[in-house]
RNA sequence: CGGGGUGUAGCGCAGUUGGUAGCGCGCUACGUUCGGGACGUAGAGGUCGCCCGUUCGAGUCGGGUCACCCCGACCA
């Protein structure tokens, strides 16, 4: 008997499990919400990174590192910045402990206090344009296209298992350019590039738009973003790419040398993506059997299964196996031979598809008496028994085809959920249950305040993909330059 | 920081009017099993979140405290 698994509204911790765990700090620790990435799920993450990494590259990019502490008084040089990110900083105030005069552990070393305090990263834009300073002093030193993987700290004051840890692993990219029009350009390629990676890795539809003022970020003109649907009806910002103007090129002094000798700020962009992208994954395309991963990430995209009763089959199996197992290495294909001889197969099974992997091969002595294998796919659960015969051209094809089935059945859940409505009490109805919802806003605060308010929906972004067409603001009845997205997120 | 809830074995939970600490899963050993989460037998595993109080006696009653979860404010 399948063993009951809760349903994803109610927790979906039960398939996390396999990925990663909440932190087991020591009791009375002030760090909440701080996650331990076991291997499995770091593994999502390690192909994510490669992926990412190689479409920066191909793209100009190169990678550097800049320090985990920026001195407080950076922080304090973007006015906007410093109100964003000021409540949320992890202080480090002294450099040494010393053992507890009353015996017990150790205490801070009074005498250790730091002259200016160092702020954990909550993102590094002060420090690198601090550094940028140095680096750049003629229009020859641009454009400077770097990227940096790291981790950054935000004390959040409720935090949420890979949607909002208190310490989180990202890349940021942070860019400096001649002209506005160039950063610009920057933004949208970034934006765009995410879009892809979201579409052909993640297997996760998005929208690419930008964000309102009031969700911009903090120290930005302008915030481009991609917006991913979860299973719920909620959504997910997966990624965003700032164009941030002048800002930090003047708070930071970072001026440069035209072509005509006139001095000039540069123009800046800054980007990223994190380990929110994990949980985004498992929220667009779990079910209720577990996780289930598109191929292109999946840390074991085959597993193998032998069904046996004597020691002889298992023998000619895993003989088999290994044959099958190297055919399918040689064309790139990561493979799991699961041996273990004390669970058996029907267990191991259900343990396979909790941990998502996409195609599953059985085999039992029926396969080899009929020179047979089992397939199963994870996405349909599915299976067919079919020959040994090029067995590696199905598994490939399959692989790509699961690959495309996942993201075309999160394209069409989305759109399924999509809607146009111009009647507020409607809107006020169907938010609801969950959705993207296409409205007129007439482009005020205000009125985005007043939406947010008594809906809890927001919105996600100002679409760039669909044609615009005037029409008139479902709140006030003001004119309207086009549709925006409202939806409740996370 | 406001509102609600929960702390008992690795995990999930029960524990009656206060009277020797329980169940399921998991774990260890052996045996039988093996085409969708097997079964039997034997075993290991607990300062009942913490402190104070009431009592002959507290998992249970009272007071305090800490932590976690959910909903808000904040946010990728």
């Amino acid at each position: 008997m399948a063993k009951e698994v809760k349903s994803k509204e109610e927790n979906y911790s039960v398939w996390y499990n396999n990925l990663v765990v909440k932190a087991d700090l020591a009791e009375n620790s002030a760090v909440r919400g701080c996650m331990v990435i076991k291997p499995y799920g770091y593994a999502i993450w390690e192909k994510m990174q490669q992926n990412l990494d190689r479409m920066f590259k191909e793209t100009g990019h190169v990678n550097a590192y800049f320090p985990l502490f920026i001195p407080k008084s950076f922080l304090s040089k973007e006015a906007e910045h410093v109100d964003g990110f000021a409540k949320e900083c992890a202080v480090v105030t002294h450099h040494r402990l010393m053992a507890n005069p009353d015996g017990t552990g150790v205490v801070v070393d009074p005498s250790a206090k730091l002259e200016e305090e160092l702020i954990v990263r909550p993102t590094s834009e002060t420090i690198i344009w601090s550094t940028y300073k140095n680096w750049i002093q003629s229009y020859r030193d641009l454009p400077l296209l770097i990227n940096q993987w790291a981790n950054v700290v935000r004390w959040e004051m409720r935090t949420r298992l890979f949607l909002r840890t208190a310490e989180f692993l990202w890349q940021e990219g942070h860019t400096a350019h001649a002209t506005k029009d160039e950063a610009i350009e920057e933004t949208n390629k970034i934006v765009r590039l995410y879009e892809k990676f979201a579409k052909e890795y993640l297997a996760i539809p998005v929208i690419v738009g930008a964000k309102s003022a009031s969700e911009r970020f903090a120290g930005a003109v302008d915030t481009l973003c991609i917006e991913a649907m979860m299973q719920d009806g909620k959504a997910l910002q997966a990624g965003t790419s700032h164009f941030l103007g002048q800002n930090f090129a003047k708070a930071f002094d970072v001026q440069f040398a035209t072509k005509e000798g006139n001095l000039e700020y540069v123009w800046a962009t800054s980007w990223g993506v994190s380990t929110r992208l994990m949980g985004a994954l498992i929220m667009a395309h779990s079910d209720n059997n577990g996780l289930v991963l598109p191929p292109k990430l999946a840390p074991i995209q085959v597993v193998m299964v032998p069904i046996f009763k004597t020691d002889e089959e298992n023998d000619k199996i895993m003989e088999k196996f290994g044959q099958i197992r190297d055919g399918l290495q040689k064309v790139g294909i990561s493979v799991k031979i699961d041996n273990r001889d004390n669970l058996r197969s029907g267990f191991k099974f259900a343990e396979w598809e909790l941990k998502g992997v996409p195609v599953r091969i059985a085999m039992g002595p029926r396969d080899l008496e009929n020179g047979t294998v089992e397939i199963a796919r994870r996405d349909t659960l599915s299976k067919e028994v079919v020959s040994q015969d090029n067995l590696v051209e199905k598994i490939e094809a399959l692989l790509n085809n699961i690959q495309d089935n996942i993201y075309n059945k999160a394209l069409l859940f989305r759109e399924e959920n999509t809607f146009e409505i111009d009647d507020y009490e409607t809107f006020k109805q169907r938010i609801e249950d969950g959705g993207f919802f296409l409205c007129h806003w007439d482009g005020t605060p205000e009125t985005e305040e007043k939406i947010k308010n008594e809906t809890k929906a927001t919105i996600r972004c100002i679409p760039f993909d669909v044609e615009p067409k005037e029409g008139k603001c479902m709140v006030t009845g003001k004119p309207s330059a086009q549709r925006v997205i409202f939806a409740r997120s996370y």
